[in-house]
Parts: structure tokens; C-alpha cells; sequence
RNA sequence: GCCUGGUUAGCUCAGUUGGUAGAGCAGAGGACUGAAAAUCCUCGUGUCUCUGGUUCGAUUCCGGAACCAGGCA
């Protein structure tokens, strides 16, 4: 490996609604690139309304990976992410192409471009469940306790009623006899193996949420209901991950007749808020950034992706 | 026109036996290394509608006004 020239990625990603597949494509078209997409819902088939889903006609030719590759009940988490889409970047530059990772979800772009390292597990959730029950009948602290035991230094650093994460920690120790703390550790010192530039589109707080606001009602409009009502028909039921996605949850509670429309819309867009939040939250952390605001281009997406052409070609290219 | 109830944080409301006030929601900030569109943490000063009066002191009691509900004419 050594002596090899750091290979071209470029990552286009910022908040959900804020128009990045318009600019991701463009960006595609003008620099022979394809699109890898880092989105945890649109990897799904039949998920297509409600997760603003690229259509055909928009890619417009250029080539999507990750996208409608899994059945609404498999399972899509990191590990699979990071091995779909490492494979898919190989084919890119077997093509002589740049990849273009596009998607909001910051976790799974941090995970690629720092190629950070999950052993294949073994899928055995016995453990996992065992904990969850103990949870439920003892209180959280009482597991809390137990990764105090063996990784004081995660249970400090995670809040015992973030339940998720403590149990991921005893987990991880379960199958690997490591601590999590020293893996996080080791991995947050890694350098990223490419040549990368990292944009994160975004725009003025109080305009991202009313385009927010109304790219659901045009969800709704163009027929999320009948697709979550069609997916509820083939079987799938609300306890799937995939099911977890903003629109699908709030829609399914309306036509499990949980709650009225009205309030599964509210509901909807609260949420879609909360979740663009958390995720400038996370694109504030990450280093090496370059945030693009539609506001310092007035607001026009030529003149953003006349910047990144002219900055790709200043640095990576 | 009369009667009754209301007017307190962006919204819905609680409360102060008179010592200038607090919940939920919304919102803001943050964390995140195998559920991540998930999960979790932190953050509440606002002419207590206005105006007279009583009082050492009124958002709280009394009078008046305005506005909003509902009822009676």
C-alpha cells in the first residue's frame, strides 16, 4: 500500500430538504463522477415518496449506487453500509471515475471516510435481548452498572438512559472481550485514506424549515399515504427499522387510526425539523468541512456548483 | 345593552393564602464509531392586558377600561 496516491472522493451532504440531489447530479455530470448514495431509507425498496427518493428521470443518466437494494424487513446498518459502499466506490474507480457520496446521513459518511473499522458480527441477538429485558424489569441503571464493571470509561461518557448506546458497549465487550471506549479511541486518530473535499450544503434556519414544511404536504399530496398503506399491506409491520423513517411512522400511525391526519402531519414535520437539526449538528463537528450556504450564492444553485467545480479543480483534481 | 368566565413564555395552560412566576409543546445548543430518518443530554425574564385604588409592597385583593369566549335580550 504505501507510495499509493490518495485516490479523489467528494462527499455532497447538508440537512434533509435542502436540495442536494439537483447539485449531487450536476456536480456528476461535470466531473465524470457517479453517485453513491448515504441515506438509510432510500436504500430500500418500496420506500420512495416519503424518503424524497431520486426518481429515473432525475438521475438523468448517471449511475446511483445503494439506492433500492434492500427489501423493507433486511437488515442496513453501518457494517453493510460501509461494505456496499466501499465495494461501489471500487467499481467507480475501476471506471476511472470519481465517487460522489450524497446523502444525509452523516454517521455512514464519517464511517467511509475514515474508514473506520467493524468486525463482522455474528448476528446473534440473544445477548442484546437478554439486556433489553433486564432493562425493562430492573431500570436502566442496573445495566448501566454492568459497563461500569468492565469499561468505566464508556459508562462516563454515556448517559445511562441513552439505553441504545449502553447496550451496543456491553455488547461489543460480549463478542469482542474489548472495551468500546479503547476501539472509539484508536479509531477517532485515523486519517482519511482519500483524497477527499467534504461540502455541506445548508441555508438560513427559518427557510429550511418552511421548505421542510412543504416538501410534506407535497409528500402527501403525491400519494405517501397510499404507498405506507401498501407497505403495511404486504406485511410490513412498525417495528422494522426501515419503518422508523420520518413520514413512514407518523403516516402509519394514521392509518393504524392512532391519530388523526392532521396531527400525523404536524407530527411529520416536527420531526423532519428535529432530524435536519441533529444532522447540522453533526456536520458542525466534523473537520475539514466546507459548508456551502445558499445564502452566500443567492440563492442560486448554478453559482454553488460553479464553486465546487472550480474548488475540485484548485485541490483534488 | 346586560350577565358570566377569561386575558401569565412563540402556543396550550398552571400558579402565587399579596413579597415580580412554572409545566407541557414549539424552539435553541450538544452528544453520537454496528438501530443513526435511530437514540440520548442540557437550556424557561416573561411590560403576569391596561389603568386607578388599598398596601411598606399588587401579577395576585377592590374599582374602571379594552379585547376574547359563552349565555340572556
Amino acid at each position: 500500500m504505501s507510495g499509493n496516491v490518495k485516490k479523489p472522493l467528494v462527499i455532497l451532504t447538508g440537512p434533509t430538504a435542502v436540495g442536494k440531489t439537483e447539485i449531487s447530479i450536476k456536480l456528476a455530470k461535470a466531473i465524470n463522477g457517479e453517485i453513491i448514495s448515504a441515506d438509510s431509507i432510500q436504500v430500500y425498496k418500496h420506500f420512495d415518496i416519503g424518503s424524497a427518493k431520486v426518481t429515473k428521470e432525475e438521475m438523468d443518466g448517471v449511475k446511483h449506487y445503494l439506492i433500492d437494494v434492500l427489501e423493507p424487513d433486511e437488515e442496513f446498518n453501518i457494517y453493510v453500509f460501509k461494505k456496499l459502499a466501499k465495494e461501489a466506490m471500487e467499481e467507480i474507480y475501476a471506471k476511472g471515475k470519481i465517487p460522489i457520496i450524497a446523502g444525509g446521513t452523516g454517521f455512514y459518511i464519517q464511517a467511509l471516510l475514515y474508514d473506520i473499522e467493524f468486525a463482522e458480527e455474528e448476528g446473534d441477538k440473544t445477548y442484546r435481548h437478554m439486556l433489553e429485558e433486564k432493562a425493562k424489569k430492573e431500570g436502566v441503571t442496573s445495566i448501566h452498572n454492568m459497563l461500569k464493571e468492565i469499561d468505566p470509561e464508556a459508562a462516563k461518557e454515556i448517559h445511562e438512559n441513552n439505553l441504545k448506546r449502553v447496550i451496543r458497549a456491553l455488547e461489543y465487550y460480549n463478542e469482542t472481550g474489548m472495551r468500546i471506549s479503547e476501539h472509539n479511541k484508536e479509531q477517532r486518530q485515523k486519517e482519511s485514506p482519500y483524497n477527499f473535499k467534504y461540502y455541506v450544503l445548508n441555508m438560513d434556519r427559518e427557510k429550511l424549515y418552511n421548505r421542510i414544511n412543504l416538501r410534506v404536504d407535497i409528500m402527501v399530496e403525491n400519494g405517501l399515504i397510499a404507498e405506507v398503506t401498501k407497505l403495511k399491506e404486504m406485511g410490513y409491520g412498525k417495528e422494522l427499522n426501515s419503518m422508523q423513517g420520518i413520514g413512514y411512522k407518523e403516516i402509519r400511525d394514521y392509518v393504524d387510526g392512532v391519530y388523526d391526519l392532521d396531527t400525523a402531519i404536524e407530527t411529520m414535520k416536527k420531526n423532519t425539523r428535529n432530524f435536519a437539526k441533529r444532522q447540522i449538528t453533526w456536520f458542525k463537528r466534523e473537520k475539514e468541512v466546507i459548508w456551502l450556504n445558499h445564502e452566500e450564492f443567492h440563492n442560486d444553485k448554478d453559482k454553488i456548483l460553479d464553486y465546487i467545480l472550480d474548488d475540485l479543480h484548485k485541490t483534488i483534481m
